[in-house]
RNA sequence: GGGUGAGUAGCUCAGCUGGUUAGAGCGCGCGGUUCACAUCCGCGAGGUCAGGGGUUCAAGUCCCUUCUCACCCACCA
């Protein structure tokens, strides 16, 4: 028995009740092995698409082979967080992720995609603090040790459940490779990256402006801020000047910090202030005596053109603070309440704090006025508080020098991005990075690598997960920083501390540097940057030379799926109901590279409906196939039949098929998955399925045995070459056909990719059969026009004009696809006396007379003429006067000329048909 | 304040390097128990490609501009 790790317990949890008992159901079954040319009758996902994963996974398909000197295919996997279950963002990256990885696997490459999961920090806590909080207790009660526990317990359980999820979908990821974060050599990679990183002097530790949130009550970086529009107030406030007995205005949005105000800033051009620089101010309240300075970065058109400088509160006044050596009094504690320096409001916490301080300045006479204001609050990322800017001690990376050379690789193209738009986003964030905050004040994460001695006061940094002993002093009081890391350190380092890092191992030095980065674009600054930044430091190589960016997932309405909002399509529940290839195809197939995604549930079931197209046209194949034997290729494949044989539709098929299949492959390599899957559709359900399978079953009944066989041939040959083309989007439905096919191969998922054949491609067949197609078209419309008995089997009349040939050639086919009585067809010559009470159809240089009389009026066939030459003669006006027009006809190159000569003249040619058939009914 | 994307049929969306008469799915109307498929087949209605200007022989596609919506970035006290 294969182990399959994601299986261990309860495989079937995931799945809702009804699903479950279906899924058992079919698990027996499966356990029957298929006989080829038994097909079921009607198409059903959870039969197709359980137990195959499996069935590929025993066969050892996800684990690709080192080959040296072949060059492999590498996604590194975004690794999903352990806090939840399955989305449909999931949803999308395992797709998108899946499909380029089994297209490269069939095209020969050695292909690994590397799955794993992420601690989620500060996400990762919080959930298991909310488990607690629901107990009654907090992560304090319990102590580090002890909630550390708590953590581990759960993300064991759920790292299981990705695997299970991830398996629904079908993603072929390499399980021996998995990695999560917190494993030991990750862990090894963070605390090995920080020891060079702090070594060469591009981490450091210092005290600084942050981001706070007090109620995660940890730093935070920038990037972890959202930003809000919000209505609030501007308070404008006068604070005294004692030595002039005036007054200087100054104006905020946060009066409360006033409390920690340590200046007053003024522009240097500002003449209204010229003769203040300097002065001291008398802060109201504290009474702290403060200076007038001036600074560059104070607007003097904002409010009163002063400003009130807290260099603990805020970022630019700490910028301020820094330059004219301003005292920083932090006057707030981790938990957002006021501190001591608050001196009275001590306690309070900020919004009483505000309330209170604005008493207080208007009963004294400070405040001058209340203005409504606009601005926006930033809000913790997690947990949506309010955040605080404080100042605090805090490890930070050097960004200046990570960033240049990171700035430099996507400029001269070494990475690229798709779709290209997001080069520029991704370039202006990393031109304007500011330094990095990388300490968290949190429990569970990579904690840092810094011990601090009591014995020499050493600061010791190391990749050892612990140290004992001060390597200065020797002394044993030694303590680690109490702190953890951003997570996002770690998965910057993640496509080469997955391959080993920092060992030199094999992997590493065969599936390093990946070949895409696959992964939403929300994430461009967090995640991609930072690996490539990292990687050109630490491996001397981007991470990856192309970066694929997809979109969000959104509600059919265009909003964004939130629990909240009860809009979230539940992917388990879609894949249950319409098959895991149906959501696979339909989110592919839905939007275009880094367009946001808006999934109609309706597109799904169309999809699901799409494979159970393929299901029965694989049914009708093998029913044609039936005993007789079609031919196989020694690699195992099925070739094209004799070109002698082929039909003028069998000609045509193929030729669509070698161009389809260039297409495809063409697409894929311009990350056009979606593109490709739409030709792909269109192809087997509009060409294949309605119009060679309707023509074959003309010439599987034509007496000619070389006829036949051509036609079984190339039924099989298409529908084969297919389902290989179509196998990375609906890899199940797939797979669970060609087994059914004649064939050598194990397993489609390993098959060869197809390529195309040109000399099989021939353009008069492709010509000729889409002028039967549209005289085909023609006759249905007429007939239904007419409401002519769908049954009744009528009449033609047919001037073949040019096409005499493909009429004799593929008339069986024209006679069954248009309703034409075999024995009821007649041929007439060009000059012929043309039959009167007929609705004539032109096509090309063709004419279709239909004797409908009885089912036709008469003036509604002159009315149809009337409007037929009417919009003849219109482009005959159009094609005319654009070839009457110097300019294209010496400009335009000269295909697109002749391809309007020759429009013309058609249209000339049928002009005249018609108006000729108008006379002939007295029109 | 800066930037990006979107605006195409009733709805949800394609349309990749500009080149005939702009496509799909769903929905809608008419007709169908054809031996692969009603999870289907045939036929049809429905679009001044947001508005305006420009480049070009040629624009849904490129440029400018206006409007609407969405998102991203930003030290607007």
């Amino acid at each position: 028995m294969v182990s399959r790790p994601w299986q261990r317990g309860r495989f079937f949890v995931v799945a809702r009740g009804d699903l479950v008992k279906r899924m058992w159901k079919v698990n027996r079954s499966m356990t029957r092995a298929a006989e080829p040319g038994e097909l079921p009758k009607t198409y059903d996902p959870q039969r197709v698409e359980s137990g195959r994963y499996d069935w590929w996974y025993d066969r050892g398909y996800f684990t690709p082979t080192i080959e040296p000197g072949k060059k492999p295919f590498v996604i590194i996997m975004p690794p999903p967080n352990v806090t939840g279950e399955l989305h449909m963002g999931h949803a999308l990256f395992a797709t998108a992720e899946d499909l380029l990885v089994r297209w490269r696997r069939m095209q020969g490459y050695p292909a690994l995609w590397l799955p794993g999961a992420d601690h989620a920090g500060i996400a990762g806590q919080w959930v298991v603090e909310r488990q607690l909080a629901a107990e009654g207790v907090t992560r304090h009660d319990l102590g580090r040790e002890k909630f550390l526990e708590r953590v581990w317990d759960f993300m064991n359980r759920y790292r299981e459940r990705i695997r299970e999820q991830l398996s629904i979908l079908g993603a072929s990821c390499d399980w021996s490779r998995f990695k999560f974060t917190m494993d030991p050599g990750p862990s090894r990679a963070v605390r090995t990256a920080f020891t060079l990183l702090y070594e060469k002097g591009l981490i450091y530790r210092g005290e600084r402006l942050i981001n706070w949130c007090p109620r995660c009550m940890t730093a935070i970086s920038d990037l972890e801020v959202n930003h809000e529009e919000e209505v609030g107030h501007l308070w404008l406030l006068r604070y005294p000047i004692p030595s002039t007995g005036d007054y200087i205005q100054v104006a905020t949005t946060r009066p409360e910090t006033m409390l920690g105000d340590t200046g007053v800033a003024v522009n240097p051009e500002d003449e209204r202030y010229t003769g203040m620089v300097g002065l001291i101010v008398r802060l109201p309240i504290t009474g702290r005596e403060v200076p007038i300075v001036s600074d560059e970065a104070v607007d003097p058109d904002f409010g009163s053109g002063a400003v009130k400088v807290t260099p603990a509160h805020d970022p630019t006044d700490f910028e301020i603070g820094q330059r004219h050596g301003l005292p920083a009094i932090n006057i707030m504690n981790p938990d957002g309440t006021l501190n001591a320096n608050a001196g009275p409001y001590q306690g309070q916490t900020i919004a009483e704090a505000r309330r209170n301080v604005v008493d207080q300045l208007d009963r004294e006479g400070y405040l001058l006025r209340v203005e409504e204001h606009v601005h926006s609050v930033g809000k913790c990322q997690r947990c949506e508080s309010v955040v605080e800017p404080m100042i605090s001690e805090q490890w930070f990376v050097k960004m200046a020098p990570l960033a240049q050379p990171a700035i430099d690789v996507a400029k001269d193209g070494t990475v690229q991005f798709v779709p290209e738009r997001f080069k520029a986003t991704y370039l202006h964030w990393m031109e304007n990075v500011h330094d990095w905050c990388i300490s968290r004040q949190l429990w569970w994460g990579h904690r840092i690598p810094v011990w601090y001695c009591r014995g020499c006061n050493e600061i010791v940094v190391s990749p050892e997960e612990t140290v004992e002993r001060c390597p200065a002093c020797g002394s044993t009081e030694i303590e680690q920083d109490p702190d953890v890391l951003d997570t996002w350190f770690s998965s910057g380092l993640w496509p080469f501390s997955t391959l080993g890092w920092p060992d030199d191992t094999e992997d590493l030095q065969y599936f390093y540097p990946g070949s895409v980065m696959e992964t939403g674009y929300d994430i461009l600054f967090f995640w991609v940057a930072r690996m490539i930044f990292f990687g050109i430091e630490f491996m001397g190589e981007v991470p990856f030379p192309y970066v694929y960016l997809h979109g969000t997932v959104r509600d059919a309405s265009g909003q964004r799926m939130s629990k909240t909002k009860g809009n979230v399509i539940d992917p388990t529940k879609v894949t249950a109901e319409y098959g895991s290839d149906a959501l696979r195809f339909t989110l592919i197939t839905a939007g275009a590279p880094g367009a946001d995604i808006k999934l109609d549930v309706s597109r799904v079931a169309a999809n699901r409906n799409f494979a159970n197209k393929i299901w029965n046209a694989t049914r009708y194949v093998l029913r044609a196939i039936g005993t007789a034997s079609v031919v196989t290729a020694a690699d195992g494949s099925i070739p094209p039949p004799e070109r002698a044989a082929m039909t003028l539709a069998d000609r045509w098929i193929i030729s669509r098929m070698e161009a389809v299949t260039d297409e495809v492959t063409r697409l894929l390599e311009d990350f056009q998955l979606g593109e490709a899957g739409r030709r792909l559709y269109s192809f087997l359900w509009s060409e294949y399925a309605d119009w060679y399978i309707e023509s074959t079953k003309v010439a599987l009944k034509s007496g000619d045995e070389a006829t036949q066989a051509a036609a079984r041939q190339t039924l099989a040959y298409v529908l084969e070459r297919s389902l290989r083309l179509l196998h990375p989007y609906m890899p199940f439905v797939t797979e669970d056909l060609w087994q059914h096919l004649p064939h050598a191969g194990e397993s489609i998922m390993v098959a060869p990719w197809p390529v195309a054949d040109r000399s099989l491609c021939d353009d008069s067949a492709v010509h000729e059969f889409e002028f039967l197609m549209e005289a085909i078209r023609l006759v249905r419309n007429a007939r239904a026009e007419a409401g002519v008995e769908p049954a009744l089997w009528i009449r033609a009349i047919v001037f073949p004009g040019s096409h005499r040939e493909t009429f004799l050639s593929a008339e069986g086919v024209f006679s069954f696809l248009a309703r034409v009585a075999a024995d009821r067809l007649e041929y007439r010559a060009e000059g012929a006396e043309p039959p009167e009470k007929a609705v004539a159809l032109v096509v090309s240089d063709a004419v279709i007379y239909l004797p409908l009389a009885g089912m036709m009026d008469h003036e509604a066939e002159q009315e149809r003429l009337r409007s037929e030459i009417n919009q003849v003669e219109g482009e005959i006006a159009r094609t005319g006067a654009l070839l009457a027009n110097e300019n294209f006809v010496s400009r335009a190159p000269k295909e697109i000329v002749n391809r309007h000569r020759e429009r013309l003249s058609a249209a000339e040619e049928r002009l005249a048909i018609l108006q000729n058939r108008l006379g002939e009914i007295g029109g």
